[in-house]
DNA sequence: GGCAAATTGTAGCAATGGCTACGGATGCTG
DNA sequence: CAGCATCCGTAGCCATTGCTACAATTTGCC
């Protein structure tokens, strides 16, 4: 049974949902590059690598361990699951794309990373192909 | 006195800032909108508008009216502050940008209105600066 | 004018993501 | 191996944005 909306307030639905995601998708992506870089990641290292609190990022580790996307024990290192790895794939290919692609028309590496950091969340599969065969060309 | 960060996290705070000003963004543009399109913003019109409940939308009108960004009174419709009204003229024109460029990239029209909904909180002026010298190339 | 419908506000709940303060666990090091 | 520093969890606060249920106001119509 879908509520049927109003054409025009679909994306506004879209967009919530897409910013729902963000945080699993920042966190796998984060956890994914600091196991690759330093062989382990702890609730500090996300804490520095998204300079917020070790209790924030403490929060929000046990959400995501209860979305299946990674796990941990209490005061142990935190990888992912299977799932959460898949998204990290996907979440970090997506973020390179449209890295390069904003570098690709003009825009300088700097702003390039700080905006690349939020639209890549909003990016779909369309949009991402669009930006794929520009590179390509 | 600035705390100094990482340069890696600052793309993450800053990402954490556009997403504060995102529904006063939202909001203005379509207040405009919806005057311009019907003579008068309610409520309700917002409420269908973004297919929230009226209460979401009254609890946010109450905090873009602190925020000097719109000016309404109890049961009354909500016009736009001077202030509000160039949040409005600017988001408005960033979206229109951001839509036009990811239909001039091969984008479909039912998808870059989705995604542009959410990309263009994210974009820059440099990056916006990007688009709009590949649109008019 | 008065009643009913439509509109808007209020009360109170949940989820998410910020924070500080404090307490418990781990682990290094003398 | 004991103690101390570091790391992590918990308690409890705030802000924001969702919601339902109910109360109040405005508006339209007879
Ligand atoms: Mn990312
Ligand atoms: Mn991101
Ligand atoms: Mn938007
Ligand atoms: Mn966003």
């Amino acid at each position: 049974m879908q509520e049927d909306k109003k054409p025009n307030s679909v994306r506004f639905s879209r967009t919530r949902k897409h910013h729902a995601n963000e945080t699993a998708e920042d966190y796998v992506e984060a956890v994914a590059e600091i196991i690759d870089a330093s062989g382990e990641c702890r609730v500090l290292d996300l804490a520095k690598y998204f300079d917020v609190s070790h209790v924030t990022v403490s929060r929000i580790v046990k959400r995501l361990q209860g979305e299946d996307l990674l796990v941990t024990r209490p005061y142990r290192p935190i990888s992912l699951t299977k799932q959460g790895a898949k998204m990290a794939k996907y979440a970090k290919q997506r973020h390179e794309i449209v890295l390069d692609f904003l570098v690709a028309i003009g825009v300088d590496a700097q702003t390039a990373e700080i905006d690349s950091e939020g639209i890549e969340h909003h990016v779909s599969s369309k949009t991402l192909a669009a930006m794929k065969s520009f590179l390509t060309k």
